[in-house]
DNA sequence: CTGAAAGCGCTAACAG
DNA sequence: CTGTTAGCGCTTTCAG
């Protein structure tokens, strides 16, 4: 439990640190009754309660809860393993499914994979050794050796954010596809043609990636395609990405008339080089987003997005995590904002 | 380790997960030496440790590191307990300390208190009792028991962002109040007096607060003071409060020449108002935030802001935390970024 | 180089 | 209502 490096003396020099068996000396009682008292479980006399407390308190004792997991075989530990966590997006699902967890007395281990199989892999493992009482990820997308581990590991698996591919044990989210599909058919609705497409690496974001698909599958049907596209190396999204993106885009296909990005960050940087350039939106080009992100709404033009319900995947996921019931789909769904860039 | 709820019964019947046990008698060797084989500790034999690989392999076997920690007392669990993980900077700082932490075996456990100072001594306690190697915590303001419990735990505390006030063992940050003292300096050499403030909710987020303080003891010491200012509840920093305040602070005080916000999201909402309403920034109205958000330097015109170095804070805290040197307070100071908008 | 045995701190029957 | 006794699965001496 200590640090291999030498920790400095703290000015108690009891080094040891106290354990129940201490407490139970102290008080003159056995080891199981502070046990029960500790966790309010079988009835102990009110008399010994209070003694077993008050040693609990002066000896500022602090219970070893490796020991008990161990010991009882159950854990409060929940696995969590994300792409990143400098994405908005994420940080949302976690909230989410933090509150759930914390109200139920679990606490989250978590690896941030960046967005790499591998690391993901590697991290699966690794939070597995922790024994929690379930895992959190993020995708639907893993290697074939994470996928055995987890349908292997005896616990409940929840996949979150997207519901398009196969799944483990729960899938909590929403169609992607689905998502660049009605994306398209609003921009279509409006009269938008010649269609370009900003985004960050698809092969890494295979969320984005998804949707972008569904967004052609929806021109194709249309008898469309889109003229030109703009893709930003890396896998995390940004402002500037989008702002570039434009920029290179527009040179090379000043005819444009609309812009799908890859998501909101991008599409807000997509709006500041409008700003900035005079670029009329939406009538001299329309611009369309995902993720309705705050700060999209608040732009001096609201932007056109689509919101999937964040906060409720992640609490959705921890509760049915938890509530050990039957392994399903949860689609969440997502919400089409009419905003004025489109 | 499972569920309290029932689990689906795997298609594998064999309900008990493989143990190092199982290990060790499927290869027809003692425990210790599969244990020696699984950390490359102490000497074995080629074959042996082929055959050990093998047959863990082949079982699927995943090491219980609960019960190896245990038995080693020594852990790669570390505590993190943050304010939030919405706001922007708390995830940079979480983003580089949990690349170090990775890189060196550890796994952090999370704990979200939502600013408040009792749901952080809870969930220190809570965390404490993993026994972790070491402790990451937002700030030096806490209650006096999560401060007791933080400094008798036994291992080592590195407080993140704030170097304002007095630390517990190993502090990783710069000062809040110096760097409002700074904005304050900036604006005034630039020949703004007439200044406003527009924050969120101050006797929660303390930083802010001590930003604030610094900002106004800048003032008083030119002679000035704040004509007014807009605060809004709730610790959530968010691009609406800056829109909204401004708009309220504006209309009771017309005749401002400098607006300093609580942060850069704030700032931008601002300045999303100036947008709309025909504002002319700097000319009509300056403004200033903190943080230097990406975001904040791809607005048509780029923010004029501080950044702090929150990645660095965080591998520098966990680098600290890890190396195990002598409690210190390492100030990593800050940037003004001189954009436009003042 | 390898195995046996003794715990780590706690929980969970089982007796009283 | 309370104490005693076995372990949980692993690491760690300590002998061989």
């Amino acid at each position: 439990m200590t640090l291999d490096k030498p920790v400095p003396d703290e000015q108690d020099s009891q080094s040891t640190v106290t354990t129940l068996a201490d407490v139970a000396r102290r008080a003159g009682v056995g080891e199981s009754t502070v046990s029960r008292v500790l966790r309010n479980k079988g009835s102990v006399s009110q008399s010994t309660r209070e003694k077993i407390l008050k040693v609990t308190a002066d000896l500022n004792y602090v219970p070893n809860r490796i020991a008990g997991t161990l010991a009882s075989m159950t854990s409060k530990l929940i696995g969590v393993v994300i792409p990143s966590v400098g994405n908005t997006v994420v940080p949302e699902v976690l909230a989410g499914a933090n509150q759930v967890l914390e109200d139920a007395g679990f606490q989250p281990v978590i690896g941030v994979s960046n967005y790499d199989p591998l690391r993901e892999e590697q991290l699966i493992e690794s939070i597995l050794s922790w024994r929690p009482a379930g895992l959190l990820v993020a995708g639907l997308e893993h290697t074939e050796r994470a996928r055995a581990m987890m349908k292997g590991c005896g616990v409940r698996v929840v996949e979150l954010l997207d519901t398009d591919g196969e799944g483990i044990d729960i899938v909590v989210g929403s169609s992607q596809r689905l998502a660049g599909r009605k994306s398209c058919e609003h921009l279509l609705a409006r009269n938008y043609r010649r269609i370009g497409y900003v985004g960050h690496d698809i092969t890494i974001d295979v969320r984005a990636g998804k949707r972008f698909q569904g967004f052609r599958a929806a021109m194709t049907d249309n008898g469309l395609r889109i003229i030109d596209s703009e893709l930003f190396p890396g896998g995390a999204s940004s402002v500037e990405a989008g702002r570039v993106g434009l920029a290179r885009l527009l040179e090379r296909q000043p005819n444009l008339d609309a812009i799908y990005f890859s998501n909101d960050d991008l599409a807000i940087g997509g709006y500041f080089h409008c700003l900035e350039h005079g670029i009329s939106v939406p009538g001299q080009l329309a611009l369309f987003g995902y993720n309705g992100l705050e700060i999209a709404r608040l732009t001096p033009q609201p932007l056109s997005t689509i919101r999937s319900p964040r906060v409720a995947m992640g609490e959705v996921g921890a509760k049915l995590l938890l509530a050990g019931g039957q392994a399903q789909v949860a689609d969440l769904g997502f919400e089409l904002i009419m905003g004025v860039t489109s």
